[in-house]
DNA sequence: ATGGATACTGTACCTGGGTACTAGGAAGAG
DNA sequence: CTCTTCCTAGTACCCAGGTACAGTATCCAT
């Protein structure tokens, strides 16, 4: 299953040569007017450049509502923001990404799309999810654990819930006094001093 | 860049298999038991079959949540919603897919989740993106205020920034014994016995 | 004025958490 | 075979955090 048809809508060649690189892109249509969009046979795969086209007055917003159920829009913005992306896809637009990303992520935004899902960055992900009042963690936090051999992310974890070095000790099968030699190294490694901060660490808190 | 480690949790010989031969998990380890996954290296990428570990219960939601921090976590439900969904892209899972999608889709899936970013099937997102804006997480953030004084609650607060008694006690112009006043009044009412434990309820966790 | 809630403080004490110094066994790399 | 990392652990020690018990002072409502 493909799509019918493409088209890259910008101004600048330099962009239109990176998407049309993208094998799913190679035979795509070049435009700077976005009423050509309207001309397309529909689940058309677009790409619309954010330096052309910016967030549509409200005037506009039904007739890009209409083009986000008709085609398929791909947003890509030389300066993304979480707002800016929030309002494309709420017009329709299966996916919005940097326009300066790496040929990777433009693929796989390709793909995403073309095999009809939707694809968000992870920071405006990590907002959407927010929005069901869900708490959410931000995934690239994580560093914390990278630096930790497995025994120590371990040790790490359970006091980050609040768990004591003897329940600790017990539920790992080893002595008080190992799981405090752990958490040395650990706030060694983590820059921290006490097991408070580490949680607060943890959970992404400072 | 790719991921340290993978490991595939399952009961099921197919869903191992199926993962399996996805490129990217072609030398995955296999396991039944999810604490294995606390032994991964950081950063490892680790599916979850639900038929093993289905919606985690109150009481384990931490440890997940610390798995879905330290890890790339994609849970492949056999029979999945989008409550479901939410409630593991909550506890930190990067992805949450069908079992039984296409080998397209799940190789979609892992491209999308080893690049760092999260993948969430277009019924969910679609949810996400109504939820947007819509929900005020506030409610429940202030319950843990309501039984304690004005003074109570600014130092509850510090304590959770991570501030020392000593710290808090410079801060206020009050003396440090003071603090410790306040703070065992206010594990009193809260019902806790230290400050580690008041500072994950008052960040919402546990 | 009396009782209750709030805020503040002192002395004395105990304990869990964290450090310093040390060290042995297992496993992998070169 | 040596070097390193990881996991383990003992003894000894210090201290921030927390409790027990007791007390003073203000404000406010009954």
């Amino acid at each position: 299953m493909s799509h019918a048809s493409s088209l890259i809508l910008t101004t600048s060649d330099a962009t239109f040569e990176r998407f049309r690189h993208q094998s799913p892109l190679n035979r795509a249509m070049r435009s700077a007017d976005s009423r050509d969009i309207d001309t397309l046979p529909a689940r058309s795969l677009v790409v619309i450049d954010l330096d052309l086209a910016r967030t549509p007055p409200a005037s506009q917003q039904a007739s890009w509502r209409a083009r986000g159920i008709a085609h398929r829009l791909i947003v890509a913005s030389k300066n993304p923001s979480d707002d800016e992306g929030l309002i494309w896809l709420d017009l329709g637009a299966a996916g919005y990404c940097h326009a300066l990303a790496s040929d990777a992520t433009l693929r796989q935004v390709l793909d995403v799309v073309i095999s009809g899902e939707l694809w968000v960055g992870r920071s405006l992900m990590n907002r959407l999810l927010k929005g069901v009042g869900s708490r959410t963690h931000q995934v690239n936090t994580a560093r914390w654990a990278e630096q930790l051999t497995p025994r120590e992310q371990e040790v790490a974890r359970r006091v980050a819930e609040g768990e004591s070095n003897l329940t600790i000790s017990q539920a790992l099968g080893i002595t008080e006094r190992t799981v405090k030699a752990h958490l040395t190294t650990i706030f060694e490694k983590i820059q921290m001093d006490d097991r408070l901060h580490l949680a607060l660490k943890i959970h992404g808190i400072r």
